[in-house]
Formats: C-alpha cells, sequence, structure tokens
RNA sequence: GGGCGGAUGGUCUAGCUGGUAUGACGUUGCCCUUACAAGGCAAAGGUCGGGAGUUCGAAUCUCCCUCGGCCCACCA
C-alpha cells in the first residue's frame, strides 16, 4: 500500500481551487447522454442573469439544490442538471449599453442581439466561475442563455404554437405601461410603494342649476380624460343628482352623474371620477359602462396627447403640477389633503405605472384557471404550503398574459402584418429563428388580399415568454433523450418567483403539451442579512459571497445553506460560516488520525472474523444514521439529515468512538480486536465521508483522493454509491450495550472533572452506577474495553434497582 | 381586507402523526490526553408568546387573543 502523507493541516483555498479544476478535467459532472441503464433525474435549473452578480441569495439557493443534486447522482441517477443563463431582458440591455457604450434605441436590432451574444460570450466565462466555485455539480456544458438562437427558435415556435391554437390574441385596450422604460408590463413586474400625495378637492358646477359637487382625485391630471362620475345609490347627499350633468372645469366636457355600487361613500367626498385610465377601478368601470368611449390622453411612451389640450407634450407629474395650477386659478381646487397611498410602480426602476390603450399581443389563458389550479395540485410541493401561493395568484389573476414588450432587445414578435389588409402574417417554423425587421414571410404574398408588402412588428416577447420555457429549452439539447427528460424530475427556485417563473413554466406547458413541466419542486427561501432583514443595495447590507468564500471555504458556506429548514429564510451570520469551518476541520483531522492508523496496514490482509461489540456498536448507529439521512433527502429536507450525519459524526463518532478504539489500535501486536478497530475504522469513516459529500464536496473529496481513492474505481467519491446498510443479528443488544457503555464512560470522565483530573490519569477504583441487573450482565462483556478506554484498574457496579 | 407561515434557555435553533425539550454560540470550571487549542471534557441555564379546550398526559391537536414576517388585493 502506498504510504501518503495526510497533510497537517487542511487548506480550502488552494484545495477547492484544486478540486474545482479535478472536476472540470475529469469531466464528473458531465451528463451521460449515452447511459441507457441509468434512471434520469433531470433539473430544471434556474438560469441567473450574466449581467448581475452571483449574490448570496444565489448561493443559498443554488447551494440547496446541489445537495439534492449531488445525493441523486451518489442514489445511483444519471443526472441532467444544465446550466443556463438569462439574458434577454432589461438588465442585459444596460449591461450591453454599458460595455459597447451604444444605446439599444438607437442600434439596430439585429446587430444589438449580436453584439449581445457577442459580448455575453466574453463575460460568461468569469461570470460562471462564481457558480463553480461554491461546488455547483452542473454538467455546465449543457448550456443555454435564453437570447441564442437555440433559445430565441423554440420561443419563437412557442408563440406560433400558441397563436395556431387560437391562445393569442392581439388587441387595443388597457395595458400598464412603464413611463421611463416606455414599455408595456405585466402585472409581476409590479411592485406597490406607499407613497406621500395630495387628495384634490375639485368643484364642479351641475348643469342648469346653482349648485356644485365637489370630487375628491389623486389624479387631477388625468380630467381631460373624465368620462365618467358616480355616486352610490345609498348615498343621501347625491342621490338626487343621479341622472344630471356636471360641467368639467377647464376642458368644459359634460359628465353625466351616474349610479354605481362599488363606491366607497366614505372615500374622499364620496363622488368617484374615472378617467381612462387612471386605474384598475378605472377599466373596472369603463367595463361595466360599454358605452361610453375611452378618451386616450397617453400615449405608450408616457406623454399626453393632442386629446389632452394644452397639456399635450407632457408627462403626468407635469401635467398634474400644471392642472392643479390651471384649477387654482379659476378657484375649483377647494383643498388639497396630504394623503398616504399605496401606488403601483415598476419594480425594476421604481416609475409609477400608467395605463394606456395600444395594441399588445395577449395569451388568452383566463378561461384556464381551474386547469392551472388543478395541475398545481398535481406537483409534489417541498414544503407543502408553498402551494398555497401559486392558487392564490392563479385566483387573483385578472388579465390574460401580456407578452409583448416594445424593447429593441429581446426575442422577436415572429409576425408580420400585410401592408394592405393588415393581415397578420406568421412566421414559418422552418425560418425560426426570425427576425421580421430584417426577414421577410416565406409566403410571398398576403394569404388574404394577395398583397406583397408587409410591414414587420418591431416588438420583442415579455422576457418570461421565454424563460417559461426552461424545461423545452433545455431537455431539448439532448433531443434523443427529450422524452426522459422531460417532465423534468425536478424544479429548483426560490419562493419569490412562484408566481411568475413557477406559474409561466406551467402555463406554458400545459398549453403546449397538456402536462406539468416537471414531477415536483422545490421552493427555497431567502438568505437575510445578520438581522434577519433582507439585503439590499440601498439599505448597504449587501454580503458578498466572494469574500466569504475567501475567508472561510465554499465548504462552509454550502454548510451555510443546508442549516435552514426548505423554504425557510436564513439570516446570515458569520458564527454558522465558523461552525463550517469547524466541522472540516474536525472532519479533516479525523480522517487524518484514522488514515495515518490505517495507513500502516494493508487492509486486505487483515481478516478478522470475530468484530467487537462496539464495532458493531457504530457500525448500527452508522446505519440508522443512513437511514434516516436517505429518508429525509428523498424529502428534500436536506437540513435535516445533514444534521443527523453531523450528529452521528461528532457526537458518536468523534466523541466517542474514536475514543473507545484508540487504546486498541495503539497496541503493537495485531490482535483481533485491534483488526476489528481497523476494518470499522475504514468503511465508517468511509460512509461519513460519503454521506457529508453532497453537502461539503470539497474536503470529502480531497479525502477520498488522498486515501480512499486507493481501493476505488471511481474518479470521485461524488460517482461513488450512497452508503447501504450493513446487516448483523443482534443489533438491538449491540446497540444498548454501546450505549451503556458510553453512559459509563461518561461516568468515568465526570468523576475525572470532579477531581480535577486529566482524563489519560489511571485511577485504581471507581463506582459506576447502573439502573438494572440486566445492564450489569450487557456490561460484564465490555469491562475490559472500559477498563482500557477510562484507564481504571478495577470497577465496581452499584445497581439502583434489582430485576424481578 | 384575503391567504400562508412564525413566536422554544442571553442569542439562534431542532422537535409539532401527544408522554415534561435538540443542538450551536455565549457563560463557568477542569484538562496542554500520541486526530483536533478555530481543541477536548464537564457544568449552569428553558416548562416551549398569552388564554381556554380535548386528553390520564400537550411545545406538539382545537379555538380565541397578542406580536413579527412573507405573498396577494387595495381605492376615485
Amino acid at each position: 500500500m502506498n504510504q501518503t502523507t495526510f497533510p497537517k493541516k487542511y487548506n480550502p483555498k488552494d484545495t477547492e481551487e484544486k478540486i474545482n479544476q479535478f472536476w472540470e478535467k475529469n469531466k464528473i459532472y458531465k451528463f451521460d447522454k449515452k447511459n441507457t441503464k441509468k434512471k434520469i433525474y433531470s433539473i430544471d435549473t434556474p438560469p441567473p442573469t450574466v449581467s448581475g452578480k452571483m449574490h448570496l441569495g444565489h448561493l443559498f439557493s443554488y447551494s440547496q439544490m446541489d445537495f439534492i443534486a449531488r445525493y441523486k447522482r451518489m442514489s445511483g441517477f444519471n443526472v441532467f442538471y444544465p446550466f443556463g443563463t438569462d439574458d434577454n431582458g432589461l438588465a442585459t440591455i444596460i449591461l450591453i449599453e454599458k460595455t459597447n457604450k451604444i444605446r439599444a434605441k438607437d442600434t439596430d436590432r439585429d446587430k444589438f442581439t449580436k453584439l449581445c451574444l457577442k459580448t455575453l460570450e466574453k463575460i460568461r466565462p468569469q461570470y460562471i466561475r462564481s457558480w463553480k466555485k461554491i461546488g455547483l455539480s452542473a454538467d455546465f456544458n449543457l448550456f443555454y442563455t435564453t437570447i441564442n438562437k437555440h433559445c430565441r427558435e423554440i420561443s419563437q415556435k412557442s408563440f406560433i404554437d400558441l397563436y395556431k391554437q387560437g391562445r393569442i390574441y392581439r388587441k387595443k385596450t388597457p395595458i400598464m405601461i412603464c413611463p421611463k422604460c416606455k414599455t408595456a408590463i405585466a402585472q409581476v413586474e409590479l411592485e406597490d410603494v406607499e407613497k406621500k400625495t395630495y387628495l384634490n378637492y375639485i368643484k364642479v358646477p351641475i348643469i342648469k342649476t346653482n349648485k356644485y359637487l365637489v370630487f375628491a382625485t389623486t389624479r387631477p391630471e388625468l380630467l381631460p380624460a373624465c368620462v365618467g362620475m358616480s355616486v352610490h345609490l345609498d348615498d343621501e347627499r347625491y342621490k338626487k343628482f343621479i341622472g344630471k350633468k356636471v360641467k368639467m372645469p377647464i376642458t368644459n366636457a359634460e359628465i353625466e352623474i351616474t349610479e354605481d355600487e362599488n363606491i366607497d361613500i366614505k372615500y374622499g367626498t364620496g363622488i368617484a371620477y374615472f378617467c381612462t385610465y387612471g386605474g384598475v377601478e378605472d377599466i373596472d368601470w369603463i367595463t361595466r359602462n360599454q358605452e361610453i368611449k375611452p378618451i386616450n390622453i397617453i400615449d405608450i411612451n408616457g406623454i399626453y396627447n393632442e386629446k389632452a389640450g394644452k397639456y399635450a407634450g407632457m408627462t403626468s407629474l407635469q401635467a398634474r403640477a400644471k392642472i392643479i395650477n390651471d384649477l387654482k386659478k379659476i378657484g375649483c381646487l377647494i383643498k388639497q389633503e396630504e394623503i398616504k397611498h399605496t401606488v403601483n410602480t415598476h419594480e425594476r426602476c421604481g416609475t409609477d405605472i400608467e395605463f394606456v390603450a395600444t395594441e399588445q399581443f395577449f395569451i388568452k389563458y383566463l378561461d384556464l384557471k381551474n386547469k392551472f389550479l388543478k395541475a398545481g395540485a398535481k406537483l409534489k410541493w417541498h414544503p407543502e404550503f408553498m402551494k398555497n401561493r401559486l392558487d392564490n395568484w392563479i385566483k387573483g389573476l385578472k388579465w390574460d398574459w401580456c407578452i409583448s414588450r416594445q424593447k429593441n432587445f429581446g426575442v422577436p414578435i415572429p409576425v408580420w402584418y400585410c401592408k394592405k389588409c393588415g393581415n397578420i402574417i406568421l412566421a414559418d417554423e422552418k425560418q425560426l429563428p426570425v427576425d421580421p425587421l430584417k426577414d421577410k414571410p416565406i409566403s410571398e404574398k398576403c394569404t388574404k388580399c394577395g398583397c406583397n408588402e408587409f410591414v414587420p412588428e418591431k416588438d420583442v416577447l415579455d422576457t418570461w415568454a421565454t424563460s417559461s420555457l426552461t424545461p423545452q429549452i433545455a431537455a431539448s439539447l439532448i433531443p434523443e433523450r427529450f422524452n426522459e427528460i422531460y417532465p423534468f424530475d425536478l424544479r429548483p427556485q426560490s419562493h419569490d418567483i412562484i408566481t411568475f417563473w413557477l406559474f409561466n413554466t406551467l402555463v406554458k406547458s400545459q398549453l403546449h403539451n397538456n402536462i406539468n413541466p416537471w414531477k415536483c419542486v422545490m421552493i427555497s427561501g431567502w438568505a437575510l442579512d445578520p438581522k434577519g432583514e433582507k439585503m439590499s443595495k440601498s439599505k448597504g447590507n449587501v454580503i458578498e459571497p466572494q469574500l466569504m468564500i475567501e475567508k472561510y471555504s465554499a465548504d462552509a458556506l454550502r454548510y451555510w445553506a443546508a442549516k435552514s429548514k426548505l423554504g425557510d429564510d436564513l439570516a446570515f451570520k458569520e458564527e454558522y460560516l465558523k461552525n463550517g469551518m469547524k466541522l472540516c476541520i474536525k472532519l479533516w483531522n479525523a480522517s487524518k488520525f484514522v488514515i495515518s492508523n490505517l495507513e500502516k496496514y494493508n487492509l486486505n490482509e487483515i481478516k478478522h472474523s470475530n468484530p467487537e461489540i462496539l464495532d458493531i456498536w457504530i457500525i448500527e448507529k452508522t446505519n440508522i444514521t443512513i437511514k434516516t439521512a436517505t429518508n429525509y433527502l428523498d424529502k428534500y429536507e436536506y437540513s435535516q439529515a445533514k444534521k443527523q450525519i453531523e450528529f452521528l459524526f461528532f457526537n458518536v463518532f468523534c466523541d466517542n468512538y474514536l475514543e473507545f478504539i484508540k487504546y486498541r489500535i495503539y497496541r503493537d501486536e495485531m490482535t483481533n480486536s485491534k483488526k476489528s478497530a481497523l476494518i470499522t475504522l475504514n468503511f465508517v469513516l468511509f460512509d461519513i465521508l460519503k454521506m457529508f459529500a453532497p453537502f461539503i464536496p470539497y474536503i470529502t473529496e480531497e479525502i477520498y483522493q488522498l486515501y480512499f481513492r486507493q481501493t476505488n474505481a471511481k474518479k470521485s467519491i461524488h460517482l461513488c454509491d450512497w452508503p447501504k446498510i450493513k446487516h448483523y443479528k443482534n443489533k438491538n443488544e449491540f446497540l444498548e450495550t454501546g450505549d451503556l457503555f458510553c453512559n459509563i464512560i461518561a461516568q468515568i470522565r465526570q468523576y475525572k472533572n470532579k477531581n480535577n483530573l486529566s482524563l489519560k490519569t489511571k485511577i485504581k477504583n471507581i463506582k459506576i452506577s447502573l439502573e438494572t441487573q440486566q445492564e450489569k450482565q450487557l456490561i460484564e462483556k465490555i469491562i475490559a474495553d472500559i477498563k482500557g478506554v477510562g484507564v481504571v484498574e478495577n470497577i465496581s457496579f452499584d445497581v439502583k434497582k434489582n430485576e424481578k
């Protein structure tokens, strides 16, 4: 047997770097596409955005999915674990603009996309390095970026398929836009912020009377778009005015007072005025009052148009200031009351959203709410209660999915319009991916009118329209095994995007294939700052994972990530990283001790036919841990599994077993008890290492390579089999005896402690108290061990109660 | 307003298909024991947010209340 010198100290920094290169060079995590014997376990890995940096939250949730991936790999699965990046959104635009000093607005879309792909190609390796560094065992060659050809093609194909199904429609409709980003935004992109504003009380004369009404509004600038005014039927103050008309100041428009049961009598003056469109309630109202024509005064860019009269060319904010001034001048503004209210803003830029009527593409799905609820219920949720969030969301959906975006970057909507008749011409599947701005439809003439001139659609698809296809995108990287990969076994992701990524993916899969995209979902929580608060740049409490890896090691960070229960948020505390390091150091030292002793002998030559009681005891303890840890991991409860393994290692193996066998293996002559100890040490340590491997992959690999690799065919510990249970007869008796033994050793330790004695000090006599006579019988078999381990010459027993 | 999850020694945390509580950090004492001083051994410390109920028995089940958290909906 080769003698390896086990390094005295563990150096995580160098080791992790070295191990990483080893993994990469030997393609340890490569998906074996030719292997048809192993069952595939497929993971729909979340694609992060290259434009960002890896943050602690990433580290947290990717580590958690990696525990499962590694466990499944060791359990004999052929793990399909791709890694993509999501690069067709605003963040990418900003990055490309910055790096290349250009503006997307002023650049040809095709050129910008190419430039983007080129830039991403350049910066990607550095970015992905972070993910490799945390020990992610994905196959990085199963790669996609949501803006590449492969993804554009699949995304456009999805559009065409849904269009043909009649699921996609184009409609002029009020839609939320961000006046700053100048694009349509979806419900999920909203963030509500509480803001201070003024509730303005405005006086309007009632026509043909000398009376007037006062209504209150936070959006006075929409006055030119006012189309209605309502009061509640039960409102004694206003009941009599229903059916009368008022004359709006400034515009002189005549508005009829109507009755509407949704009016809150207590809010403002109890009179609501409706503009097209100030908010959801305006849209609701106009849907209830079909005969009323909207006045669209805001354009898609957020600027007021000619219908706004003198306010044309302004933004809402500018118009508001001006109109308040004008109302004051003519004496119509009675008062302004400062209030706090919640406004919907665009989550990316914080700008208040506007409602504007524009032509947009929608995926029709409101009619399928029940189908989606049922589909959600079919998924196995871990943790289970997270399903409520999806249900809640589906039940609350109000609009179809608006999938067009007015941006000059993204996946182009594969559509042209006939110049003459406006007929929509879909791209042909054969020509995908297509860019209507530069490509022409395959059919040269409009099928309706025969015209041969086409207007390209300028809009692109919502980023979620593409990222909701990650299962199809990833699985089609290995087309020949598509059907074994899809539906995926697992979708891991964090809870904040259940309502979009998870939901949208489910929707697409249901619409295209009528099945769920995955069998089960694993929802992770958030990484919080040490105080338990959300990390954000503005708060300045962001923790750099890279710095922490430098300081403590990736294994320590992963150890921290394994601390939280699945789905729970977890505060980041350096103390936990220290615990992680402590475990690594302990694992290193214990392995050093065990291996340095094992290395002295050729284990194959040591044959023992008679295992000692305490050796069977530790094997049985290991068996129990294997069983419970396996159960927990099968339920995705990695934190419980880790806890069990850690307990076995620290409290049973190190604190007790290693101490128990020292006196045996320190002997020079090769006795049976020494042989038994060596053999047991060998495989218990190996089992422990294997169980730790999914959590702390670096140090376990290093120890494997230093010793166990010599006698194992597998190149890496991560390719080894997950430990199996060894069977012994009468294991309960061994368990009982071993546990009792621990108890007695504890008594001896206590005795020495009380008497300020070192543990190795030999004592002549000690009295041990036992509970029953039966215990005494068990103990007699291992009296020699007690004397040896406890360093005692004579032992007497004091039995508390006698058995009948 | 609707929904979901929490509240356990000084701090963080496990347990929650019921039988007086897990571990870590911190604190104190002992030990420089041939794996480990970022150590080992040992000790002190909690009756499980409050109230009621079910039960022989509840941190664990039911109901109510209080206080955080998250998701969703919210106003002219």
